[in-house]
RNA sequence: CGGGGUGUGGCGCAGCCGGUUAGCGCGCACGCUUUGGGAGCGUGAGGUCGUCGAUUCGAAUUCGACCACCCCGACCA
């Protein structure tokens, strides 16, 4: 491609609103250009690099069995209203009427329609199992748009969907998805970690999200490297300390003045807050017979933790969660500050796992400048939901106990689920078994964000120069500079032909410009290779050869340029081959 | 949705205690010079100062409403 007709302009300065160096350095070596919040449009540059990406993404998922497949942007909301996501999900899903006033939706994810297609293709049990999967634009009306490309509302997503007869089918998909998506990510040069997460609005039993870990990220993960624990803070576990065992023991009033906090609870008392209940008030929306119902959820944790409120939401299938008000906690019998789950009636009353193992606790009498001592789960108060729904922290313990967990923040670029039946049941998508017996097919929903994933590559990889994109993304291979001399202009268009013809892909600076604004935007736009034609070079007997991550240069002869241009390339593809390695199952 | 911020040629910014014809740098076009890390000089094009309304003899400048974008939070399949 010769610059000169390449759509697209370098910036010397980048736009204002980029805070974050991949949203800057895209914007300013011409990838993407923004039409509103969180909406792009994808240069010739960001196009090529996504088509690479959507190369390598297609080769692993034929590997696995997969078929790609198109399906609509557009859904009928009856599909939506079948699965009950019509009434659950909030306005990131787009509605409206077509011209004969039906409703519909655009599409965020296909699960309605694999499982539309899957109850009207599908009979047998011979059919399956089943893989198939579409790269195509998704639109979610997120509330709020951020970091350029890292989180947008319209995006290219590739999304697959297995379908089997049973669980045992779908482990074998979900665990071929579990390492095809660590060779994608491998290829791509970018280093991720699967860590276990929430399955959230998705349903379904088990996921894996894929991450890239940077402070920019706007997930917070919980990692042990020494045991290789790695979880989204939603779901994080780890080894809460022990409770010494002990008899129940009568239960007895103190009188606490002024003690509110678990804090000065703890001080006046003189005892470690683990022997203490906290009490958290919430108000839980559910959904019950797609009506949604509020319920107020009476939380009781030990004073050494926190809830995780997204534990505690998913302890009670809870569609949101909201902290409870003040009114609403009299109301149940509740005194603020001084709550206890004894003698409180119309609310849900959910306890951690930690605590039906602590005898003994210090908790609140429901009486203004009292407690009880020695409060019993079980014994004083009856738990509708026993549940871990503690917060993991920084500092502790893994599940196993063997490791410290750490708390860093990262980027999904991709996720896994196992759904099971969740969509199937929903819509009658059964097949005949053996037997002749209607079963439910059993489904697996696997996404990746291309766009983001290449926006993960320039925040991996760029110095303050530019970007400096892995061979295998790279929207060109080799760059090649002409600098202006008295028959230059000849020679580089013979060696960008020569290139060419031999399947290079070469970005051609055949501009009017100087060689120091050549040179800046070559480093902007970080293709790997970087040749450059001059008379300085040619009386040094060549070209000169520079890769864009090193700081010396060497000289090529004319004759050597394309065998050296192909064993660069093929040494740089080895160093990507070289890091797609196997990754254990966790 | 809550909090904060910003809207002035394509980009970065100044002007804003009301007062000429709205300015600077970069970029863009043309000319001359220059030519290995974002050149110099000259000429020129390009702006209803986010929108609407109010105050005023006079509004980019003051006030109000709205809109857009960014950041933090809530949310996030």
């Amino acid at each position: 491609m010769r610059m000169s007709q390449l759509f697209s302009q370098t910036l010397r300065e980048a736009p204002a609103e980029a805070e974050v160096d991949s949203h800057r350095l895209l914007l300013r070596a011409g990838y993407v250009r923004p039409l509103g919040a969180g909406i792009f449009s994808y240069l010739p540059l960001a196009r090529r690099s996504m088509t690479r990406i959507e190369t390598i993404i297609r080769e692993e998922m034929d590997r696995i069995g997969g078929q790609e497949i198109t399906m609509p942007v557009v859904h009928p909301a009856a599909l939506w209203q079948e699965t009950g996501r019509w009434y659950a999900i909030g306005d990131e899903l787009t509605r409206f009427q077509d011209r004969a006033d039906r409703d519909m939706v655009l599409a965020m994810t296909h699960e309605e329609v694999v499982a539309d297609l899957a109850r009207k293709e599908i009979n047998s049990y011979r059919q399956l199992p089943l893989l198939v999967y579409q790269i195509q634009t998704k639109w979610r009306d997120e509330p709020r748009s951020r970091a350029g490309l890292i989180r947008v509302r319209e995006f290219t997503m590739k999304d697959s969907y297995s379908l089997d007869l049973d669980e045992a089918g779908l482990d074998v998909q979900y665990r071929a998805h579990y390492q095809a998506y660590f060779n994608i990510y491998h290829r791509c040069g970018l280093p991720v970690l699967a860590v276990a997460s929430d399955t959230g609005m998705m349903g379904g039993s088990l996921a894996h999200e894929y991450m890239y870990l940077t402070p920019i990220g706007e997930d917070t993960l919980l990692v042990c490297e020494a045991t290789g624990y790695a979880a989204n803070r939603e779901v994080a576990r780890f080894a809460k300390p022990a409770a010494a065992p002990e008899a129940p023991l009568p239960m007895e009033k103190i009188a606490t003045p002024g003690t509110t906090t678990i804090d000065t609870l703890a001080a006046l008392l003189n005892i470690p807050k683990a022997r203490t209940a906290k009490a958290v008030f919430m108000v839980a929306t559910l959904l019950e017979d797609q009506q949604t119902v509020e319920r107020f959820v009476f939380a009781v944790i030990r004073g050494d933790m926190e809830v995780n409120e997204r534990k505690l939401a998913n302890a009670v299938q809870a569609r949101e969660l909201r902290p409870a008000t003040e009114d609403e906690i009299r109301a149940i019998g509740a005194v603020p500050g001084y709550g206890s789950p004894v003698g409180v009636k119309n609310c849900l009353i959910v306890v951690d796992d930690a605590i039906p193992a602590s005898p003994n606790l210090v908790a609140g009498a429901n009486e203004d400048g009292y407690h009880y001592r020695n409060v019993n789960s079980g014994r004083d108060y009856t738990p509708h939901v026993v549940a871990d729904i503690a917060a993991a922290r920084d500092g502790d313990p893994t599940p196993d106990g063997r490791g410290t967990l750490r708390e860093v923040r990262g980027v999904e670029v991709g996720n896994i689920f196992k759904l099971g039946t969740r969509y199937t049941v929903a819509l009658n998508a059964t097949y005949l078994d053996k037997d002749g017996q209607a079963k439910p097919i059993i489904m697996g929903s696997y996404g990746i964000g291309v766009g983001r994933l290449l926006a993960c590559l320039a925040e991996h990889y760029h110095d303050d120069k530019g970007l400096l994109l892995p061979i295998s993304i790279a929207p060109y291979q080799v760059h090649l500079v002409l600098l202006p001399g008295e028959g230059m202009a000849e020679v580089a268009d013979r060696v960008y032909q020569a290139l060419t013809a031999a399947g290079v892909e070469v970005l051609y600076d055949d501009r009017d410009e100087r060689a120091g604004v050549k040179f800046n935007d070559a480093d902007l736009i970080g293709v790997p290779l970087r040749l450059t034609l001059s008379p300085r070079a040619l009386q040094n007997g060549g070209a000169e050869f520079k890769r864009r991550r090193d700081k010396d240069s060497r000289i090529v002869a004319l004759d050597d340029i394309l065998p050296t241009m192909q064993a660069e390339i093929a040494a740089l593809y080895a160093e990507i081959r070289a890091g797609v390695v196997a990754v254990p199952y966790r």
